[in-house]
RNA sequence: GGGCGAAUAGCGCAGUUGGUUCAGAGCAUCUGCCUUACAAGCAGAGGGUCGGGGGUUCGAAUCCCUCUUCGCCCACCA
């Protein structure tokens, strides 16, 4: 075996056999049930370091489940990802010279399925470089058959219930993509630009009434000014008509309260077809509507001017042409929120048009209490309160996209006016005649809305689709397999995902999606700036797979990554993870090289066996409590220390045979008994080298594999919590001869005596005497005047050293410890003089302060008396 | 503008209902070691007024108030 771990080929090895074995496959059994669903990625994605964090995470939950003897089943699957897949196909398009509007919907299809096929499950090919163990027999697209009418037939469940309609409305849009979107999908950025003030002639007069607005491109659309009725600066306005300058257009004077009077100039450009606000105006006040945009952000024939400029280069035209009619007062430099499209980062249009909503108020409701209530609970809790204020605050949620790649919205409209909603044409056709009384109506007359629903509205029933429980409610897999257990995803999908899977969850199987929520941090690099591939900062993971193995990159993403929190991702964390894996590698080697012998076990072995039995059910032990809380990287570090300080740096110096010596049979079969436990505490985190190791500890058989091996958790006797305070003593007492020798550079080859001033020790001599390196232990009234002392516990010990001493260097030491035992002591001794604290500090505390206080004077005398030594001499 | 959260060692963090020598572990740093499993290693060491100020208490990193600084979410001020 090599010094050195090799990841690459072991891990390639072991993740064929866990699939030929169809280990990661569950079927419903009598055993309980552990599902998470993963958060569907793009289907045409690549992985990223935000996935690897998410999927190692799902990973070491799912493993666990299968050792802690759940059917842990983890359903993988991709997301059609509307927007983002139609504008990277339009984009292959444009590079061929063709353009989306010259295809039909069924030629650009097409295009899109052979895209889909040609880069589709990249990156589930790729989860598997890293381990996931996902039943990839399972695997769900949100476009496949079953998730397709599931997603059609919950449409139509919806409008047939009142929640979904129709209606013109003011809605963001995307001028690139050429679509609504959502509320969610708009992100608000501080963009610097100019506040321009505007002249508007007063009709017949000569004066001027200045408006204040960023965006002077929109006064083609202008249909009244507003001002506040009690605003006594814009009064002389009341009642006017002011003219819009360049359109020369006569528009009224209206009052509002809702005009600011602080803010510009206290008069107000209304444009009702391009702002939120103007529009609720418009409503309000019966004013026109210009539409001035065309759908790609350029002025339309609406506009009268500037037609077929773009929006931005019209801001400027126009400003400079304002400037020379003399109608520009002033321009300012001003910062202002604008809202941007999620996917496509252009400025969102206010645009009126007619989309599909559904509303919100119902599935809000029954989404909220069962959060707030704990039903369901997030890890870290902090997203309980945004999830609230989301949920009470709620708007309708606009759910249709002018796209081709998604659901093609299932509603049919007739020839004569008016539309049918159905699963299917024929069905929309029976429900046509029905209600047209029409019966020549046939399915050609029927024209079905060209729009698409937003990707969030098949995602929204994934952990019930993914088990066909829409199409078919109450089917054998749903009931056994849903609610899942686990969600990991991040906070930024919160709205889009993690709120609308409650609603529907709710909605159609009366049940919560999952019980846990686990909300993984974002992952940044080392100087908190957020990957992206602009700045270059985001490593391939594959790559560091390759550098540091697949177990070692997981243990990178895990040594940083709290619940919540976001991680500053470094490959020296990857670093230490691989350095982890060597250790273990080497341990393995340095056990499984001995020779065994059929003799009696020495007592340090006894000892040391006994000890660190113990030793790792109490680990065991604090593993589980921390898994239970979603603590896992405090887990991971619970047994890396387990396995690195404990079991290499003590356990096995303790029972190393000298060189070319053997080892006890006892002893060695208990070392692979804990090297199994070990390895299986550490599976979930680093599943391929412990499946190698385990496999290689001891004979196995075709088939056998660690997944599935049991991790106990025997409690600790009152004895074992004993030995293991009584061993943490001995390793001071040794860390302190090692000190010894350190500071006098005396080599651990050169045998020492140990001195034990006053009470002789219970146990532990044997093993004392191996680590120390030791001729003798005695037991003395007063230690030898050449010694070289410590204290541990409340025990004084002494090394005899054969060369001279540095007394005077001996005594600062052992002065400067009196000194801070004797400012202890009197700390302790204030607080126990206090009546007060005597009173009403609880028993047991002041119980223990009175412990504090002999052990402290019995430190002291050992130090006085050690000083009084030295000096004698 | 509203809400939420955070501030502890050089760095990223833990610190459960206030009370053990409670001021912690990891990484980094420093010192000494190529000691026959591992230099991707071994053995040691140093390092913090717990953001500032005030208060409650016998006792505060922990509870309250206030200030400062960051982060996140939400929001229609042109």
């Amino acid at each position: 075996m090599e010094t050195k771990y090799n990841p690459t080929q072991i891990e390639a090895k072991w993740y064929e056999y866990w699939l030929q074995h169809k280990f990661f496959h569950s079927e419903p059994d009598e055993r309980e049930p552990y599902t998470i669903v993963i958060p569907p990625p793009n289907v045409t994605g690549v992985l990223h370091m935000g996935h690897m964090l998410n999927n190692t995470i799902q990973d070491i939950l799912v493993r666990r489940a299968r050792q802690e003897g759940k059917n842990a089943c983890w359903v993988p699957g991709t997301d059609h990802a509307s927007i983002a897949t139609e504008a990277k196909v339009v984009g292959k398009l444009a590079q061929q010279g063709i353009k989306k509007t010259d295809l039909t919907r069924e030629q650009f299809l097409e295009h899109a399925w052979d895209w889909t096929r040609e880069h589709g499950g990249i990156i589930l090919k790729q989860l598997r470089k890293l381990g996931a163990s996902c039943d990839w027999d399972r695997t769900g697209f949100t476009m496949d058959e079953i998730r397709s009418e599931s997603v059609i037939k919950v449409f139509c469940d919806l409008y047939n219930k009142g929640l979904i309609y129709r209606g013109v409305r003011m809605v963001n849009w995307d001028p690139k993509a050429l679509t609504a979107l959502s509320d969610e999908e708009v992100i608000f950025k501080e963009h610097h630009g100019k506040l321009y003030y505007l002249r508007y002639k007063v009709e017949g007069e000569d004066r001027y009434a200045v408006v204040a607005t960023t965006r002077p491109e929109t006064i083609m659309g202008d249909t009244a000014m507003c001002i506040n009725p009690n605003n006594p600066k814009t009064a002389w306005l009341h009642g006017k008509r002011v003219i819009v300058p360049l359109v020369n257009r006569v528009i009224p004077v209206i009052e509002d309260d809702y005009v600011d009077m602080e803010f510009g100039t206290g008069c107000l450009k209304v444009t009702p077809a391009h702002d939120v606000n103007d529009y609720m105006l418009g409503e309000k006040y019966n004013l026109p509507s210009i539409d001035i945009f065309n759908d790609n952000g350029t002025l339309s024939e609406k506009a009268g001017l500037y037609v077929g400029l773009d929006r931005f280069e019209c801001r400027e035209q126009i400003a400079k042409d304002l400037q020379s009619a003399g109608l520009m007062e002033k321009i300012e430099d001003y910062t202002n929120n604008v809202g941007f499209s999620e996917r496509t980062n252009v400025p969102i249009e206010p645009k009126l048009s007619m989309q599909w909503f559904l509303r919100m108020e119902h599935l809000a409701k029954i989404a909220l209490d069962p959060v707030i209530n704990d039903d369901i609970r997030f890890y870290p809790i902090k997203y309980k309160n945004t999830y609230r204020h989301w949920l009470e605050n709620i708007k309708d949620w606009c759910i249709s996209r002018q796209l081709w790649w998604g659901h093609r919205i299932p509603a049919y409209y007739l020839p004569e006016g008016g539309y049918v909603v159905a699963e299917t044409p024929e069905e929309a056709l029976r429900l046509a005649i029905q209600k047209t009384g029409n019966t020549s109506l046939t399915a050609d007359d029927l024209k079905q809305d060209s729009d698409c629903l937003d990707t969030w509205f098949s995602s929204w029933l994934w952990p019930i689709s993914l088990f066909d429980g829409i199409r078919k409610p109450g089917n054998k897999e749903i009931n056994y397999y849903y609610p899942t257990a686990d969600l990991v995803t991040g906070p930024d999908i919160i709205f889009f995902w993690v709120a609308r899977m409650i609603m529907a969850g709710y909605e159609y199987e009366g049940k919560m999606p999952f019980r846990n929520v686990y909300f993984t941090g974002i992952v940044r690099d080392k100087l908190g700036r957020k990957m992206s591939k602009s700045l270059g900062n985001s490593p391939d993971p594959l790559v560091l797979i390759e550098k540091f193995g697949a177990d070692g990159v997981r243990m990178g993403m895990m040594l940083s990554a709290p619940a919540g929190n976001d991680i500053l991702f470094d490959e020296s964390l990857c670093e230490q993870g691989r350095n982890f894996n060597n250790k273990i590698w080497n341990c393995f080697r340095l056990v499984k090289g001995w020779q065994v012998a059929d003799m009696q076990q020495p007592d340090e072995c006894r000892q040391a066996t006994d000890w660190f039995d113990a030793k790792l059910r109490q680990t065991s032990d604090e593993m589980q409590k921390l898994f239970k809380n979603y603590r896992l990287s405090e887990a991971l570090m619970a047994i890396y220390k387990l396995f690195w300080d404990e079991f290499s740096s003590w356990y096995l110096e303790m029972i190393k045979p000298a060189y070319g010596q053997p080892v006890d049979a006892l002893t060695y079969s208990r070392t692979l008994n804990f090297f199994d436990r070990l390895l299986r505490l550490l599976h979930p985190f680093m599943p391929f080298i412990t499946e190698e190791l385990w496999q290689n500890l001891e004979e196995r058989k075709d088939g056998d594999t660690i997944m599935f091996q049991h991790i106990d958790n025997d409690a600790l006797s009152a004895e074992d919590e004993q030995l293991l305070v009584h061993t943490e003593q001995l390793k001071q007492i040794i860390a302190g001869i090692r000190n010894i020798r350190q500071q006098r550079e005396i080599p651990q080859k050169e045998a020492l005596t140990l001195q034990i001033v006053g009470k002789p020790l219970t146990s532990g001599k044997e093993l004392l005497t191996k680590l120390g390196n030791l001729d003798a232990i005695q037991y003395v009234e007063q230690k030898a005047p050449n010694a070289a002392s410590f204290i541990a516990g409340v025990t004084e010990f002494a090394v005899p050293l054969d060369h001279f001493i540095n007394v005077d260097e001996e005594l600062q030491k052992l002065q400067a410890e009196l000194k801070y035992q004797e400012g202890f002591l009197q700390s302790v001794m204030r607080k126990l003089g206090n009546e007060r604290f005597v009173q009403n500090a609880k028993p047991e505390i002041v119980a223990m302060e009175r412990k504090k206080l002999a052990d402290a004077q019995s430190r002291i005398a050992a130090l006085n008396e050690s000083i009084a030594t030295l000096k004698n001499n």
